[in-house]
DNA sequence: GGGTAACATCGAACGGCGTCGATACATAAG
DNA sequence: CTTATGTATCGACGCCGTTCGATGTTACCC
């Protein structure tokens, strides 16, 4: 429930406000800064980086580890991070984790500074 | 010098890189998670949209401080970090300092993360 | 010059974050 | 069941960032 009359969300509020168009409330620049804060760190940029260039659109974590030159879990630490803020998936195949980018969440970080 | 062979910037580097299209190197991740560090603020982003919003264009600091809620160090503080981003500039009028936004660095942000 | 107002800087308190080694958990292989 | 491997969590450490009150700086006005 919308506390002290917050004004309710309507459908027009399910894509993320920009912040060119009008004043941002607290709640919605609240949300906006944690999806940047997960893009605030070179790890986590190298991390979708490697991920939207993978050709199978895939990557396991033991991928992760050589290239960016970190231990595994300051990597999986990293992932969370991003997979808290929607921008990554993992799906667990055997011993293995395999992440995936979510391309609409970083569509939706776009706009937000922009059109 | 580059050490250890990395490729020396071209022009097509003068604008930043899509962290879609091919992996990122260190330096480009640092210099891109700062930028974002910088919109990982909801002050700041207020303070954005705030000046976004501006019918003139720019807003003195006086002007910030109670529609943010925060002090005014505070705000000058954040308005330093937007500055150094190169997100806002600053210019000196009398007693007042007005702020305007610089969309030329949000829209290299917004291409860094889309195409 | 003295006083006042706007803004910046300083110093300190406080919490949050990145990092790693150690450890726990999950799954596969033998 | 035991062992080995991939991944997640825990605990601890150090550092950085946000915040505010106090103070410094700049500019206007009398």
């Amino acid at each position: 429930m919308a506390r002290r009359g917050r004004s309710i969300k309507t459908a027009a509020d399910l894509c993320r406000p920009s912040i060119l168009e009008a004043p941002l409330d607290v709640d919605d620049a609240g949300s906006l800064a944690r999806g940047f804060q997960a893009l605030a760190d070179p790890v986590r940029l190298r991390l979708l980086s490697i991920l939207a260039a993978a050709p199978a659109g895939e990557v396991c974590v033991c991928d992760f580890v050589a290239p960016l030159g970190k231990s595994q879990p300051t990597v999986s630490h990293h992932l969370k991070v991003l997979s808290e803020a929607g921008l990554v998936h993992g799906e667990r195949r055997g011993k293995w984790v395999w992440y995936s980018l979510d391309r609409t969440r970083l569509t939706d970080l776009q706009r937000a500074i922009g059109s």
